[in-house]
DNA sequence: TATTGTTATACTCTATAACTATA
DNA sequence: TATAGTTATAGAGTATAACAATA
């Protein structure tokens, strides 16, 4: 991914030798993985996604967010906090509506953003690094089958959803 | 796996179609549903990983589980607090060195890891659910690459990793 | 002194519910 | 009344460090 995982929090294991423990096994892994390098760029793994969906469309909401996060919308508000206080996001009133902020990425939350695609590329070829590119097409064709019959949101990580 | 994955805590995501990101999304999917299952047993996936090292080693001691599990001693005394207090679990004193303890399945924590190999079967067959035979075979030949590649410990879920 | 296990404490993450401002 | 966002609070999970008992 050019962003993406994170750490997770309780612990998920442990039959030895079978598809699932493998893809949960290898999943928590690259995560935390993906956590370091981005925690390099100054921000946790659950602002990553954040700072995606308002790079991809500007001026939303925070409820709109928390809707396709699957996440309750006090968490947005302490996550954009967060990012606020780093200087990477801003919230703008809406004068017509002036319930609801327009979220906007500043200068440095869109060089971060541009970070992050680097730092994207860097993990998948740490995280891929046994397979050759065939075989890399071949896992990804498989995991987006299960993904699918999983019935994931394409992009959204589970890690959010409550 | 027999008895495997676990939930997460915090948030790993989010660039839209790597096969790193599908591995964390699936991965971290696959956890939670993992967790739901065990849960209706009475258990956090962490503790499966323990009583499942437990039942395979009779006798272990708590600082031989924090180190192959890769956790602060501190951690294991309140993963063993809970699973005897479930009654699942056994502390013996050693009488040759009272400063350690031998742990033991009980005969209803035997009861219990019998029942995670039912829950491990059902969630091996619900996540692999868009796959064949011959593909489930070729998701797991893949991440066992990489998870050997990345030295992952067979059978160690990161998540109790410090 | 070194080792095993325990306790006390604190920190992080996240949810729930009550609240404010605006509509 | 309804909606966007906020605050206060609480709970889960986990680490650190000091401690007790035993060797």
């Amino acid at each position: 991914m050019t962003t993406e995982e994170h750490d997770s929090g309780t612990a998920p294991w442990s039959k030895p030798r079978g598809t699932a423990f493998l893809l949960s096994q290898v999943g928590a892994h690259a995560a935390a993985r993906f956590a370091e390098r981005v925690g390099a760029l100054g921000v946790a793994p659950s602002d990553v996604g954040l700072l995606r969906m308002i790079a991809m469309r500007p001026g939303r909401s925070q409820q709109s967010l928390a809707g396709e996060l699957g996440v309750v919308p006090s968490r947005v508000v302490t996550l954009v906090d967060g990012l606020e206080r780093k200087g990477l996001v801003e919230r703008r009133r809406n004068p017509q509506d002036r319930r609801n902020y327009a979220l906007y990425l500043t200068e440095e939350g869109s060089r971060v953003m541009a970070g992050m695609r680097e730092v994207g590329t860097a993990h998948e070829n740490d995280i891929c690094a046994a397979l050759d590119e065939a075989q890399r097409e071949q896992l990804a064709a498989l995991l987006e089958a299960v993904a699918v019959q999983q019935g994931l949101t394409p992009g959204v990580h589970p890690g959010y959803r409550r």
